[in-house]
DNA sequence: TGGGCGATTCGCT
DNA sequence: GCGAATCGCCCAC
């Protein structure tokens, strides 16, 4: 099933567990989301903790949009936001297992290991060919496809990667036992 | 106005 | 394992 805005007008705790399983295309290319992090404005890892600049604006809109910024001066890296307009909360896409326009995330990524196409979340924008231009886009329009997962899934939880502030709170998603994660889950 | 740093990745040791 | 690449934001001067 399509997903649409609604999907996205909740708590971002709801969501970022359901994207796990999801699909994502983007101009036909993707694959099945293994790995997600949940940021809340009301805690200090979030890009909207200390209000709303030029960069973020976005989170601070509508739910159901792209929000990209670039990491490290280098990467772009793909949030959905959810929850309320004015919420500025959204989910960090990290890890997606290929499946769709394999041949056009090779060419990108510049490698032959499909297990580095999409398992982190500055690989996966490589990957998809997601910029900045794609900063405030619809998610439910082309060139983004969204599609809800089929069947059941198992996922689990663990912290937060690569961040310094709430490193404690156990809001990192995962398909378990998935081999295209960007790090393992503990057990 | 400038220096430090971040939701990262890659290559070399 | 470590450091470099490199851009925008933020806080301290």
């Amino acid at each position: 099933m399509r997903l649409r805005k609604s999907f996205f007008n909740r708590s971002v705790h709801e969501v970022a567990p359901e994207l796990i399983g999801a699909t994502l295309l983007f101009n036909g290319a993707g694959g099945v989301i293994v790995e997600v992090e949940a940021y809340h404005h009301t805690e200090p890892a979030a890009h909207s903790y200390g209000g709303q600049t030029p960069r973020n604006a976005v989170m601070f809109g509508p739910p159901g949009y792209a929000y990209v910024y670039r990491s490290y001066g280098i990467h772009w890296c793909l949030n959905f936001v959810c929850e309320a307009k004015g919420s500025a909360s959204a989910v960090l896409i990290r890890a997606l297992e290929p499946a769709e326009g394999l041949a056009a995330m090779h060419r990108r990524r510049r490698t032959a290991d499909p297990r580095l196409l999409c398992s982190g979340p500055g690989r996966l924008t490589e990957a998809l060919g997601i910029t900045h231009a794609q900063n405030g886009c619809a998610l439910d329009a082309p060139p983004f496809e969204l599609h809800g997962r089929t069947g059941e899934c198992e996922v689990v939880a663990g912290p937060r990667i690569g961040i310094t502030k709430a490193v404690e709170l156990p809001w990192r998603y995962g398909l378990k036992g998935s081999r295209f994660l960007s790090k393992p889950f503990k057990a």
